[in-house]
DNA sequence: ATGACTGCAAAGAATTTGCAGCAGA
DNA sequence: TCTGCTGCAAATTCTTTGCAGTCAT
């Protein structure tokens, strides 16, 4: 039997229930080495092919993608594909986004020096600062 | 009489054909000092709200917008509210995004100074880099 | 027991598509 | 005339919502 102690804990002390589906979206998400990019689409494909269990609903997993992402554990990315994706890695850091294969890399936030920005408009203050970098195929 | 001929033959160079709402739509967004930011939608109510003429169809907005993307009039922007948007200018650049009053500005390339960026995954090039600053309200 | 969560189905928002009729070349 | 464009309505895609039943505490 699998412990899945770590993982109630950690929703529990972000206020909330461990139940049954979000342990296993958990478990799916969290427990990799690799952060991890992925649609609501995506997760409701991977998750649900396994054969076994019963199905979690796409309302569910829209539910708990939302309740993990103000929870802290998840970042909310966008991409020239105009679907939201989220992102296992919450810390600042920006992308690279392939448009032939419609995926995310990370970027660690030292590997791009940004040596001057513009300040905030008056009244405003600068929230986060975002790159990406639309890569393609060479030849094409 | 007002005098289409120039925005007529942008879109006949581009090889469009200047139909009466092309030719409308062109003048709203091009003939101006600034930069323009705007969703589909925007179009559609702002153009449409003159009472005057005849009503231009959701379709043709869509049509239209996207022709002239693809003729290079116009630029996709994607923003933390997960519209497109658009934008009149097309050379590189950046943007604020103010997410209180989902408003894009435009950041000119020169302001902000990336000192490094990583190189391209293999096999694949750089097509081009997008820097969204989010900025908020002061106190909030 | 009492809230919170799930799953379904229905609703909603943004965008695209099919096609008949219209208009620019 | 002939192809491209417009406008309408229907279809699609992604996401949210309402609510009855279920589960964690």
């Amino acid at each position: 039997m699998k412990d899945n102690s770590k993982i109630a804990n950690k929703l529990r002390s972000s206020g909330l229930r461990p139940t049954k589906q979000r342990i296993q979206i958990a478990e799916f998400l969290f427990e990799r080495e690799k952060t991890f990019h992925f649609t609501v689409e995506d997760l409701d494909r991977l998750i649900n092919s396994k054969i076994n269990k019963d199905k979690i609903s796409l309302a569910t997993f829209y539910n708990t993608v939302h309740a993990f992402k103000k929870a802290g554990h998840l970042k909310e990315i966008l991409t020239n594909n105009n679907k939201i994706y989220f992102d296992t890695h919450t810390g600042p850091h920006h992308h690279f986004y392939d448009s032939e294969k419609n995926e995310l890399t990370d970027i660690e936030s030292k590997e791009i020096k940004i040596k001057s920005i513009p300040r905030a408009p008056k009244g405003k203050k600068i929230k986060d600062v975002n790159v990406i970098i639309n890569i393609d195929n060479y030849y094409q």
